[in-house]
DNA sequence: TTTAAACGAGAACCTTTGGAGAACTTTAGA
DNA sequence: TCTAAAGTTCTCCAAAGGTTCTCGTTTAAA
C-alpha cells in the first residue's frame, strides 16, 4: 500500500515519462512535489521499486523504468468501409493498421505543405506529406523539387521526354510550369499524407 | 537507457540523414551539440551501436547507419515547412512527429473512405479517416453518422437547434440533407486522416 | 501521553555523465 | 602515391546525480 507522497511520486513519474519519454531525475521528482531534499524522493522511489512499480537501474541517472509498459504498438481498429447511403462494411481480411508499417521507413521525412497549390488533390494547407528521398521520380508522382537550388516546392512531375520536365500544380488557378531538367533537382516524393483535425 | 548527450547525439543524427541523405561527420555531430573534442562524440555513437541503435563501419568517413529498430517507434522527422516559391523553412520547436501520439488514443479506430462526398474536404476515396467515438459534436465537425440504424455516412454537421440537424457533404454536386434530430445518431467525429501514396 | 509511521531537510560520499584534448591509425581524394 | 581529413583510443578533469545517513516535525492511533 503506497503513502499519499509515494503516490504522488509513481504520478510525477509516470506523466514525465509521458510527457519526455525519458525517465525523470530525482531533483526533478523533488521540485515537481515541492520538496527541497533528493534523499526524500530516493526513499519513496525505492518504496516504488519495491512496491514492483518500477524499477532501478542503481546509480545510474533517470534510471527509472516503469515496469507495467506494455509495449504501446501504434495499432489502429479499422472498422470498415463507409460509403455514403450504405452501413459500414467490414474490410474482409484487414482488421487493423499498424501506424508504423504504414508510415515508417529508412530515408523518410516529414514535410508541412503551406499553401493551396495542391488542394484539387487533397493536399491541404496545414497537411503533413510524408516524404520519401529520391532523385528519380515517376511521371504523375507528387515531387518535392528544387527550383535553381533555391526554390523548393511541391508538384506533379511530368518528364517531357525532351530535355524538360514540366511541374503541374493540383489547383486551377496556378499554371504548370517547365522548366529546363537540369534546373530541376527533385528531392523526395509524396508516399503519405496526414491531417490532424484537433 | 539513453543518457541526455546520447539522446541529443541520436536526434542529431537522424536528422542530419534525414536532411541531408548521409551520415554526419563527428566534427559535425560535435559542431551540432556545441562539443569541441570529437572524442566525446565518438564515445555516445559507440554507446548508441551498443544500445543498437545505430551501426557502425568501423574506421569509415560517415560510416553511421540507422539500424531498422527505428521502425518500433513511430517518429518521423519533421523538417520543416514547404511553400511554393520558398525553400523549406525549418520550423521552431518542433522537429519530429510521434504518429502514435499524433493519432493513437482512446476510443478512437480507423475508417476507410468510399466515395466522394467529402473531396472538396480534401477526403478522398480511399482515405483513411481517424474517428474518435462521441455521441455529441460541435457544428462544422466532419461525423459519422447514422441515419435511420442503417445507413452510415461520413458530413459536415449542423445542429438548427429546431429540432433538425443538417449534414452537408462538401462537394457541390451533393445536396445538403436535413433530417429530424432523432434520426441521426453520431457515431464519432474525425480526428485526423491519413492517405498513402504507395 | 506515548509511540510509530509519514514526511521533510540536508550533509557526506561515491558513481555516472559530460567534456577537453593529445596521440594515434585509417580513409578518401587529388 | 601522398596528404589532409576523419575515425579511434586514451588520459585527465569537473559537474551533476544517486545513495546513505542523521536529524527534526507532524499526525494519528494505541
Amino acid at each position: 500500500m503506497l503513502s499519499d507522497r509515494q503516490q504522488d511520486t509513481y504520478h510525477f513519474i509516470r506523466h514525465y515519462i509521458a510527457r519526455h519519454g525519458r525517465a525523470p531525475l530525482l531533483s526533478e521528482i523533488a521540485e515537481g512535489l515541492g520538496i527541497r531534499s533528493k534523499g526524500v524522493i530516493h526513499r519513496y522511489v525505492q518504496a516504488l521499486a519495491d512496491a514492483g512499480l518500477i524499477a532501478l537501474q542503481p546509480g545510474r541517472h533517470r534510471g527509472i523504468t516503469l515496469t507495467d509498459e506494455q509495449a504501446a504498438e501504434p495499432v489502429l481498429p479499422l472498422l470498415g468501409r463507409i460509403a455514403a447511403g450504405q452501413p459500414i462494411e467490414a474490410i474482409p481480411g484487414q482488421d487493423e493498421v499498424n501506424l508504423a508499417e504504414f508510415f515508417m521507413g529508412p530515408d523518410r521525412f516529414l514535410l508541412k505543405v503551406q499553401g493551396d497549390s495542391m488542394v484539387e488533390a487533397g493536399i491541404l494547407d496545414g497537411d503533413m506529406v510524408v516524404i520519401e528521398r529520391c532523385e528519380q521520380a515517376d511521371d504523375g508522382d507528387v515531387v518535392v523539387a528544387l527550383i535553381d537550388d533555391e526554390e523548393a516546392t511541391l508538384k506533379r512531375l511530368q518528364d517531357n521526354r525532351d530535355g524538360t520536365v514540366t511541374l503541374y500544380p493540383a489547383n486551377s488557378t496556378f499554371s504548370p510550369m517547365r522548366f529546363a531538367a537540369e534546373r530541376v533537382a527533385i528531392q523526395g516524393r509524396v508516399i503519405g499524407q496526414l491531417r490532424s483535425y484537433l
